[in-house]
DNA sequence: CGTCAAGTTGAGAACGATTATCAGTACCGC
DNA sequence: GCGGTACTGATAATCGTTCTCAACTTGACG
C-alpha cells in the first residue's frame, strides 16, 4: 500500500515553510512560492500545509484575524507561541505552570478531554523599535 | 451629535445573546431571530454584535473551526473562558497567575503590547455523560 | 526501461463567513 | 410633526478555504 508519495511540489513548501521565521499564512506561503518561479497551486500549498501539521511537521494556529497560520516548529509535541502581530516572527515557549493550570481548572469544572489554546500576540524588539524610529520620522 | 441610537433590532441581539448559555456565532444566532419572528438581517446581526463586542458588553473569540462566536459576560474586563465544544457553555475563569506569566514571558523575549488569548476547550460534565451514554446505546 | 494503478496536481468552481453597498426607514432632538 | 442622520436589510462583493475532476507523476513490478 503506497501511503503518501514524494513530490517536489510538498518538498517546496516544507521547505517554503522553513525558511519562514515565523508563522505565515497559506496564502503568502503561496504567493512566495508562485515567484520563485514554480507553478504550484494553492490548493497543493493547503493540503501539503494540511499534511505538514496532520504529521505534527507543522504547528498551525488561528491568528486574531481568522487566518490560518502555519509554522515548522523545531520543538515537536505540544508547545506554545509568543508571536510578533508585526512579522509574525514566533517564539516556542514552554508552560508547564499553564498546562497545569489548565488542567486542574477544567477538572474543577468538570470538564473533559480539555484542549487549550494559549499564545501571545506582541510586538518584537525588532519591530518595536522599527515602528519607534518611524514614529521619531513623523 | 447623536452618537448611538435604541432600535428594537439592537435590543433583540442583546437578549438572545444574554438568553443563550454560551458562545454562539453570529449565523446561529442570526437564525434564532429569524426562527422568532422578526425579519432581521444578517448584516444587522453582524453590527450589533460586532458593537456590543466593541463596548465591552460581549465577548469574543474564534473558535477553532474559525467563526467568531459571542457571549454575554456577566464578567466585565479582561478574564477567560473554559468551552465546551459540544454545547457551547462557557465558564468565565480568573487566571491571575496566567497573566503574570504570559506579562513575564513577553518581557522576558523582548515583546511589548502582548495580548494573550488564553482558552480551554473540553466537554462539559452534561455533554460527556450525555455522549457516554450514547456510547452505551450503540 | 515500459507499464500500470493509484496518489497528486492545478485551475477553477463552490462554499461559508464576514463585510460593503445603498436606497429606504426609524429614531431623536427640536 | 419635522428634519437630519444613524440604522436597517437585501444583495453583492470579498476573502480564505475546500471541493471537483481531468491530466499528470510517482513508485512498484516486471
Amino acid at each position: 500500500m503506497v501511503v503518501q508519495r514524494n513530490t517536489w511540489q510538498r518538498e517546496r513548501v516544507r521547505e517554503a515553510l522553513a525558511d519562514a521565521r515565523g508563522f505565515v499564512s497559506a496564502q503568502s506561503l503561496h504567493a512566495t512560492l508562485r515567484d520563485e518561479n514554480t507553478g504550484i497551486g494553492l490548493a497543493t500549498v493547503y493540503r501539503a500545509l494540511a499534511g505538514l501539521a496532520a504529521q505534527g511537521d507543522a504547528d498551525s494556529l488561528q491568528s486574531p484575524e481568522g487566518e490560518s497560520l502555519y509554522r515548522a516548529c523545531a520543538t515537536r509535541g505540544h508547545h506554545h507561541h509568543l508571536i510578533c502581530r508585526s512579522c509574525g516572527l514566533a517564539v516556542e515557549i514552554e508552560a508547564t505552570d499553564v498546562e497545569q493550570w489548565a488542567r486542574a481548572t477544567a477538572a474543577a469544572n468538570g470538564f473533559i478531554e480539555a484542549e487549550h489554546v494559549v499564545d501571545i500576540f506582541g510586538l518584537c524588539a525588532s519591530c518595536a523599535a522599527a515602528r519607534a524610529s518611524e514614529r521619531d520620522a513623523d
